[in-house]
DNA sequence: ATGAAAGCGCTAACAT
DNA sequence: ATGTTAGCGCTTTCAT
């Protein structure tokens, strides 16, 4: 039998609406009759029914805002799609999305947009953007304001967010050094491309493949560490003079983070196709190409449908059914793409 | 505005309950109204609202019986996980689940196990088990009684269940053969240990291997091909045996189907551990020790979780929404793992 | 501060 | 054959 809003009034000797005023912080109750009934729906394991509460509020559909970058940018696409399978599924549940689509590193539209969408009254954002004081004073404010605040795929350290849903960059390039190890004889030389080994984002996958290269016991060796500062002309300028210089000392390249399209043109210049053995992050059509055209070996991904889609479903078991996240961080399955497997 | 049974009503000149007997095939309505009803709810875009019908249902849940194989088969824990998750986000809109465990071998029990369920009065049956000629009358016979059958994991071909929800076989061998390529040499020689050729389901890995052999131009060889029946013993003992007569000619083993334990075991027992690359599928516990004492190198996975999610979810959106599934066959992604992606 | 009652969209039992 | 009505569990408005 399950329990109900109205076996709580029951027990409680107060009305149904009184219960529910207390169970959704309502005001208007005097202390002592909350606390009662708190205690009472607490031992009785109350969860509310979804299906009722969705139908109840027909008139009224929870609006969830998502703050993330310009359409433009092609990894967010993957992202989307997986939002959009969440709201399929949610959507006779009252579930609206209001999209967001802020200026890539301006962090202060990225603030704004969350106050905006506070101040509209949404009932919880996903937010997936550059971290910066202002941001973390926005998701702070929005948590004070009872919104809750998932970050996905980015994510905003030391502020209210109730978790975090994404990639484990440490353990991609741990899979990728072993991915290497596999494919190289002892003593092969690999160089590895990252756009700036200031981020923290883009340090964990090269700190992760080191890791893994020292789990095998270091036998494949480390030529360099290049900067190519996510942008292609960097990018390539930098692999070239590497692989120009180190002529045939190299052997594989490990694209922890940076222009893929770059890195597969200086690869065709040089005519390596297929004699470097490359290992890469993500599958956006640069790579998917590279793979196609057996420059690339391996791309590992992080399953971004399932990043939107699980932050969306968290977001609404927590409004919905007062769902605590089970973890601060939520890393999504890491899996390896050779072209066969497209 | 969303359209609602009462605007149907309206626009009909008829009443809700008379509506809601035609949209659910219920008798008692004359031919001539029940037409201009559905081509009134046609032409509005009518769509059921999930939460309302859920919580209508509210004390008759809606119950999909599922067939599978005994608890103690390893390989299906994970399907079942999925499964869970699905019922878990499903709870609350009514759905209960009645498992019906029958034995491997018998096709009479998973026969007889969809007639009771349609008998019990089920919604939708979920069938994982033998394709035999009594299995696909039962299940065209729960068809003709409007309860609709998805086969997951293992396809029964040729009866009306609604679609099949699984793997790709074909494709688990291409890419394995993809693997296989990219870490052995040229001309390098393969064996690969299948369970019978005279399985359908057997052989599909094994042609799509020796394709995406053919598609690298056939670079390695393939030294023969091992039926083992699934059995430890055969499988040891077959695979034991060529080991020892081509000695050091074996670069690489391809476990398409098969008692991965026995061919570790076979491996270890020759002292090949390392030496050989070895391919094979699925995440039961012997693969993965395999992986974590460095014998086994890939793993080919295809996501069983998301095959016991998807069913059960097709099932209800089905049932519920009357939507028809998109395909006939529904492929769950192949990933490919080594032990640092565990 | 609290209770009573109407309503969300759909189903089902009971009338007609 | 069709209409009417009372729920399903929760929210909300209007009384008290």
């Amino acid at each position: 039998m399950t329990v109900t809003i109205r076996e709580i009034a029951k027990q409680a000797g107060v009305s149904r609406g009184t219960v529910d005023r207390v169970l959704n912080d309502r005001p208007g109750v005097k202390q002592e009759v909350r606390d009662r009934i708190l205690s009472i729906a607490n031992e009785l394991n109350y969860v509310p029914n979804i299906a009722a509460k969705a139908l109840a509020y027909q008139k009224k559909p929870f609006v969830f805002g998502i703050v993330m970058p310009p359409k433009e940018i092609q990894f967010f696409e993957a992202i989307r799609s997986g939002i959009s399978s969440a709201a399929e599924e949610l959507k006779d549940l009252g579930v609206r999305l209001e999209y967001r689509f802020v200026d890539n590193q301006k962090p202060e539209e990225g603030a704004a947009a969350i106050r905006e969408l506070v101040d509209e009254g949404v009932s919880g954002i996903m937010y997936s953007f550059m971290d910066d004081e202002l941001v973390r004073e926005s998701i702070d404010f929005a948590a004070g304001r009872n919104v809750p605040v998932v970050t996905f795929n980015s994510d905003v350290e030391g502020c209210k967010r109730i978790c975090f849903i994404g990639q484990d960059l440490h353990k991609s390039g741990l899979v990728a050094a072993g991915l290497m190890n596999r494919v190289l004889q002892a003593d092969a030389k690999v160089l590895i491309v990252t756009g700036s080994l200031k981020f923290h984002a883009h340090r964990s996958r090269v700190e992760g493949f080191k890791q893994g290269l020292a789990e095998h016991g270091n036998r494949l060796l480390v030529q360099q560490v290049i900067e190519g500062y996510d942008r292609y002309v960097d990018t390539f300028t930098l692999l070239d003079r590497a692989l120009t210089e180190h002529a045939d000392a190299i052997d594989g390249i490990y694209v922890a983070t940076g222009d893929i399209g770059a890195c597969v043109d200086v690869i065709k210049k040089h005519k390596k196709e297929g004699a470097l053995r490359v290992v890469c992050n993500d599958l956006m059509p640069a790579a998917e190409q590279g793979l196609k055209e057996r420059i690339i070996d391996f791309t590992i991904v992080q399953n971004p449908e399932r990043q939107g889609y699980l932050s969306l479903r968290i977001l609404f078991d927590h409004v919905f059914a007062g769902k605590q996240p089970e973890m601060e961080h939520h890393y999504t399955e890491t899996h390896i793409y050779i072209p066969e497997s497209l």
